[in-house]
DNA sequence: GTTTTTAATTATTGTTGTGAAAATAAATAA
DNA sequence: TTATTTATTTTCACAACAATAATTAAAAAC
């Protein structure tokens, strides 16, 4: 039912062109130190795969006969993602570069895993039949839940309790006979550190990042050397632990909480409009509040981990990160001490990074090493 | 020069050797998913280059031939680790078990690295003749130093100024050129927490783990899935810097401090005394203040990297460490969101957990793989 | 055109690793 | 003693792979 696994070698060529967008056979032997022979071959066995492609009319570069780049192929494979929130349900389909295909969003009542597992079912055949996918290689699927695994083996998860039946349900047997297809599940944060990674360009440069996830909560997601941090139960990054319980988290319900104290008659996040001269001196004054609890958050970020930037992502408006992005920056961060600029920045991905993760999940695991 | 570098396969059985003790070949095999005949063939090898070893008599065991483990041979090789500290060189060699063949420990003027590497070199020279160990396998040598990495390739380290012309020098090179041996330099705090993972016992129960350093400041190792985690620019577990600069921090100079300035006039760590009736009155208040401190710590260890156990370790003496972890115990930590004890131990190691690591880390690059 | 240059491929050859099945080893049970 | 059982090793046919050198390909320079 797999897809074949690769070959070191194989990975460490999509990982390279992954990283570096397009290479000749030469450039990537002299970059991955192998002959030149081990690269006809290995790319010829990609090449045939379907995941590599050569790129076509290269201009002019001097003498010789000219290289032919490689890059990945989009037809190499497509890869569903999805992820449930209460009362809505996204499905993101991505081509093997990552891009993303289409998107579906939906408002549903609350779905219990098997109604949620056919739900999503459905709606990737419908997708695939209307991108004309059928009969293409489906790489699998990656299902972001909100929520720690309860387990270091990710078969059963404490989802956040207000998705019915989900908590310490066994999710992977539930949605693997549903679906069928090869199957990831990950924490919600995780799979937006993913996304992050692979399609936020943050690869190029970095191989240890983190991402705050600002959702439901406030959770994290951690890559160190290019891998996905988990812990020894699953349970890394849960960040919102740090924040007592009886006081405000700087989370996007705590902001529209705050709205509402102050008299704003809001009725979810998408109301949340920083123009709006009702919401600005509220919105302002969490701002600041919010972006000094995240301070701390940064801190130990940093102390534990040296990421080579923290991503702020999650359902507010750009607006409203950048607004604590900034904060943040002015803030007398630990990385002061080693002379640094504290690398926080605002997630420019289209789409949601929870969902575009949760599809790149497939993806991702044909390119690391168990 | 380096030793001939392993086989993925071969490394698996080493590791779980290192894991498990011992095991027979058709346990290995089983343990491994691989072939009988594989096992055979690379447990040859492995024998061959003196890596391992079968256990002699081994009792009966019911029907059948008689299954013969194996272990790793104490002689397949030995390493040496050095540190440096202000005024003090420790140097220890070890076995390919880890076990610690001897410890050298002496007071010397401040040594700028030249001197040092000499000095080791030296130090090292005379152990291995006294232990006959001319003519073995030397796996390399591991130097811990305290201060974090300048890079992420370990070229030039961040060293405390305490140790005179050590910050920013080249030290790779001059330890190279000066001892020619495979050399590793790793942070005083990574070095400890390899030396509790290997020699701690808790690679048995875990992959993922924390090792508090209460050495000359503060400072942490953490282990996630076997590989030590060194951040984007080598500067992860410096956890010295959550700290605000003014004020103590929970460290043994502070230890120191605090007597003193309550009238007890000690010249050195090694004065403290926990039995002393002068001394107890203060340190019960410093142990109170300093896991209160600690306790934030623990907080984001866990919320960031959820360790299967965290460790004291340090030059503090062991009941004092302990008084900590037992303050830990009472706190009110995170861990209990998920319903687990938070995991402090306190290390039980025999001998400095930093030169012991440092020594080991030749023997964990051979098991690790790159 | 011909030469030169660089990129990529194809023999060629030798090495290495592999699992299945058969053989051997060393014990207990009958 | 002989049969049985389990562990380990050997045999063997074969696939994967790598490096070198030779070859082909496609362009620019002459």
């Amino acid at each position: 039912m797999h897809f074949p696994s690769l070959d070191k070698d194989q990975r460490r060529i999509l990982q390279a062109l992954r990283r570096l967008g397009s290479l000749s056979r030469s450039a990537l032997a002299i970059e991955l130190e192998m002959s030149a022979t081990a690269l006809t071959r290995l790319s010829r066995d990609l090449l045939s795969l379907g995941l590599i492609e050569e790129v076509p009319d290269n201009g002019a570069q001097g003498r010789g006969r000219p290289a032919v780049p490689l890059r990945l192929a989009a037809g190499g494979g497509y890869a569903v993602g999805a992820t449930a929130h209460r009362g809505m349900l996204d499905v993101a389909l991505v081509d093997f570069t990552g891009t993303t295909i289409a998107a579906h969003h939906e408002a549903t009542d609350p779905l219990d895993p098997q109604a949620f597992a056919r739900r999503v079912r459905q709606l990737t055949h419908m997708l695939v039949d209307r991108h004309g996918l059928l009969g293409r290689r489906m790489l699998g699927i990656g299902i972001a839940v909100p929520g720690p695994s309860l387990s270091a083996a990710g078969d059963r998860w404490s989802v956040v309790d207000v998705l019915p039946g989900w908590r310490d349900a066994p999710l992977r047997d539930i949605f693997s006979t549903e679906m069928g297809w090869p199957l990831w599940i990950e924490n919600d944060a995780n799979a937006a550190a993913i996304a992050e990674f692979y399609l936020g360009g943050l690869i190029r440069d970095f191989s240890t990042l983190v991402v705050l996830l600002l959702g439901f909560g406030i959770g994290a997601g951690v890559i160190t050397d290019g891998r996905l941090v988990r812990g020894q139960y699953g349970v890394a990054g849960e960040i919102g632990c740090l924040f007592p319980g009886h006081l405000p988290r700087p989370s996007p319900l705590d902001l529209l909480a705050t709205l509402r104290a102050d008299g704003c008659a809001l009725t979810s996040l998408a109301d949340i409009d920083f123009a709006d001269p009702a919401q600005t001196p509220t919105i302002l004054r969490w701002l600041d509040r919010a972006a000094h609890q995240l301070e701390t958050v940064c801190n130990t970020a940093f102390a534990w981990l040296d990421p080579g930037a923290i991503m702020l992502a999650g359902t507010l408006p750009p607006v409203i990160l950048q607004g604590l992005a900034d904060r943040l920056h002015g803030a007398d961060l630990v990385t002061t001490v080693f002379q640094r600029r504290p690398p926080v920045r605002v997630s420019a991905l289209r789409g949601s990074p929870i969902t575009l993760g949760a599809a790149l999940l497939p993806i991702h695991a044909l390119s690391v090493d168990p």
